[in-house]
DNA sequence: GATGAATGAGCGTTCATTCAT
DNA sequence: AATGAATGAACGCTCATTCAT
């Protein structure tokens, strides 16, 4: 399954962002987010980027396919990242550390507009290209399940794991509506506390 | 603080459902659930209470106004069946456990689609009335955080408790997105393991 | 022709200020002077006088009987008026300085605003009302015409008797858009100035 | 103050009449005057130019703009007319003549509508747009106050100067209520008559 | 007479999308 | 690729009027 990101990944689907499409995406991100997909307009968008409302179906098919490919990149990124973070393996609660901090990094930090357009908009999708989506996060998630379950295995983890990685998210997710990054709590610190408040030391 | 609440409790603020008034209340919080509010017309909650869409502006000022009282009375309701679901006390844990259980109850059962309009339209509400529902809204918190910090003072979280609900605000809400009420597990159930995931037995 | 106007003001065509038509109509007059005939709302009218909008469809057909009653109870009473101030005789010049006087104070004074609301809203009214205002007002100009003829015999005017009043009305209605009465220029030296840049000592 | 005008000419404010937006503006005065500006839609005014409702906002911010620039573009285009007039100067009494006569022309002639529609319809303009509107006038006003003055200085005028003005405005606006020229009194004759019945000979 | 909820046509305006240039 | 005028359906909302109570 992981391959379906490899050859999306290979055949140039993420989008060099600076080209003409590429920055329609990313201010497409930010404004989703800002206002919401609905309250943002074609102009809104083409004034972003400095082009005539018009131009913008030269790059896209219509105002879904932006959002479509907005979640597409994000996943796509994030499932990258990922897998990134866990080549420097460790301990299955550093594994599971993280990952929780490459989350919360997505949510709250440069491509966080994008992964909120991910659950606010999630509706303004059409059915289908919500289950082309679906298909790509379920690659995500399956990262997440088998680092859980390598917890479970050691005894730090009780819940079973995809209900506990439901737990997670929601818990992860969520602090897009309240946490500020301050010198108080870094993203760091706050993966920590997550941690341990989820697992038994 | 809690004066509040009863005031507008009493001055009949809370609509009764079967006045044509709250039928398009509870017709506005289903169709900003599954539609979003911005893609639910005004035709749209006329058709479903059977009025025609002129009507809906004798009972309402405008759009926005449904989507706050839908927010207010949530909010009010949820408040007051929280109150009383701690009258029968019992160990902070227990107690702990009942408010898990009403905000499961409440995101998942019957004003599940009010609650989830007050996550997912909060952006669009004016910032005024967005003030004003925050204010019912630190009532409804200092419930939790009360309960949360007798936790705290029975040893059984070491986690801040307004950290503590965070990341259980997260876990709450987000079932939204994926617990269907089953025989496999049921509401009870759920709480019961939410609970044993955040806390130490 | 004067009967017309004998008539109608016997059969109580003029209503009662004090009843709750003739409150309307005063309000009814001082809003339109205001806001304009298209801008005033029923509701506007109804709140103005302290009733609901549905009850103002007991004294009127329609809004625009509304605007027709005002219009047609400023002209009968002005017409009382007129003649009344050509009571106490004089020299055809006294008399044409008693007409103008008059006619300022309409204006400006206190059915004003039901004058303004006679030439600006005159558009508002169907056609077959404007005909029966229409003759109403012949038989007030009439009495114009005559005096204005007395001064002609007289050598006091050279200009038609029909032209001249055209161009004194149109002097005399402008008023309305710049005069604002203080002391250093009350209505009768008002009068005065205008009746001598018209007439030849 | 002159040079406001002047700029405004230069660049390019006055609309050319071929264009899809000066058909608007035509027709915009066309039908404001017929029927008013508040029972005026937008509808009627892209039906009168042959395109759909929508097409009009490309061109005017909202109604509102219309208004405001046909109110403009008459004043701009009267005062340069109004100038052009008094530069085969002549004796005062002469000059005078020629501004009456423009201006019968402005209000009874091709610009006739978009007069009407700087008087009847002046109430729909925001406060804001008034005042923009008054500084033009006021230019326009400037033009006439001089001649007057002159003629005032030569004996020919006893009333003050800003008085007998208004005087004259009113006199003059007024013909557009009764004005049809014909045979027995074209312009120049109902100039003339104005003339000699406002001024001493 | 008065109420006030309901009507329903119509309003000004928005906006994704098209297309000739 | 980009323009920008035009489209046209749909939107939130207004308001004179009706009518059962």
């Amino acid at each position: 399954m992981q391959h379906i990101v490899d050859d999306l990944v290979k055949n140039d689907v993420i989008t060099s962002p600076s080209s003409a499409k590429g920055k329609l995406l990313q201010a497409a991100a930010k404004l989703f987010r800002e206002k919401g997909y609905e309250k943002t307009t074609t102009r809104d968008l083409a004034t972003a980027v400095g082009i005539l409302s018009g131009s913008i179906f030269h790059h896209f098919k219509n105002k879904e396919a932006i959002l479509y490919e907005v979640m597409q990149q994000t996943i796509l990124l994030n499932t990258e990242r990922l897998n990134h973070a866990l080549n420097n393996a460790g301990t299955p609660e550093q594994r599971l550390l993280e990952l929780i901090k490459q989350e919360l990094q997505f949510i709250n930090g440069d491509t966080g507009e994008a992964m909120a357009v991910l659950v606010f908009e999630w509706r303004s999708l059409s059915i289908e290209k919500q289950k082309e989506i679906l298909q790509l996060r379920e690659i995500y998630e399956k990262i997440w399940l088998d680092v859980i379950q390598e917890n479970n295995d050691a005894g730090l983890i009780q819940t079973e794991a995809f209900i506990f990685r439901r737990f997670l998210t929601g818990t992860v997710s969520w602090t897009i509506n309240w946490y500020k990054q301050d010198k108080s709590m870094n993203i760091e610190m706050l993966a920590k506390q997550i941690l341990s408040t989820f697992i038994r030391p």
